[in-house]
DNA sequence: TTATGTATGTTATACTATAACCAGTCAACC
DNA sequence: GGTTGACTGGTTATAGTATAACATACATAA
């Protein structure tokens, strides 16, 4: 998933998805931020200061984050502490593709790949909660087949998987 | 999906997934119901009165129900009224493999292929509502595959589409 | 029979999400 | 400049989903 970026180095053009791997997730986060803020700035979507906050604490780690733990974190930099400001905030990130919400935990997470048209499948790590998205064409692709064996047209879908990552299969837990 | 039954004719024999169809669908609900109490006492699992009562309920149709609204007919049955009633019967029946929980939904629906080993993905008519399971071994596989080249491993997983089924379809809605 | 585990019921509470209303900001328009 | 209207964020209040913890009843088995 290659993607502009100034940095010849950037990690996040070499490797698919860091989400599992240590990396520099300063440079990731900051990385994706910016193309975040670019993409609104072109598509004349509005990023304010709490939108913006709110997809930087997301992009704090790579795991999913509920809707009050979010604003628990926007009250404590001053701004409202009503779960309206963070609902309102997400569901602005998630219209936009700058994050994702995670049905089978209730919570929202940062996008890695804003821009990048994609419907990914969510690969939840059990133990250490980090979610990475895969990339989910064939996925998809299979499951419009499915459908359409009995007549079914699929028009959005969510998939989500439980499971290890590599870091977790390979310490043991 | 063929499964033992005494009345030759029956419908569900014929047909991979009733749910978009019209049918029989007492004989349907009877029918799977009776599968499911014959599963029970094969495997020692108690299919008491709440649960039996549950199950039937979640028979009436092929849509998903809250857990809530399960709770409301239950109190009207002259089951208790308190919330843990409801969950609690529905995690058994989950776990039996009686019923299925919808995660976009929040809410459950009856398993219409009790007994045979399966991993469906669900399809909800944004339409009428009602929930059909799609065969998605071809599905699943493509998700681990997807999973398997970041070095994921998947344990469990929902597939879940949102979209229009053949009646709606056809009706124009 | 008594003990043990399981199931149901109840109270209380936690967690997730949205409706409705109000005030400030900003740009388009007159 | 002043007004309008769209949009954003703040607030109050409430709806909807889920579980913890404890008490009671009931089955089965030693
Ligand atoms: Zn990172
Ligand atoms: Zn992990
Ligand atoms: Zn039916
Ligand atoms: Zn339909």
């Amino acid at each position: 998933m290659p993607h502009d970026h100034p940095d010849s180095d950037c990690p996040g053009c070499a490797t698919p998805d860091l989400a599992f791997s240590s990396h520099d997730h300063a440079h990731c986060a900051t990385d994706v931020l910016a193309r975040a803020e670019a993409l609104a700035a072109a598509s004349g979507a509005r990023m304010t200061p709490v939108r913006k906050r709110v997809l930087e604490i997301l992009l704090e780690s790579h795991k999913a984050m509920g809707a009050y733990d979010v604003l628990q974190r926007l009250a404590a930099d001053g701004f409202g502490n009503q779960p309206p400001v963070a609902y309102r905030a997400l569901e602005f990130l998630v219209e936009q593709g700058f994050a994702h919400r995670i049905r089978r935990l209730n919570a929202f997470a940062a996008c890695m790949h804003p821009g990048e048209a994609h419907a990914p499948a969510f690969l939840i790590c059990k133990s250490c909660d980090a979610v990475a998205e895969a990339p989910a064409a064939l996925v998809r692709a299979a499951l419009d087949k499915a459908a359409a064996a009995i007549g079914f047209v699929v028009e959005r879908s969510n998939i989500e998987a439980l499971g290890l990552c590599p870091s977790c299969l390979e310490s043991g837990k």
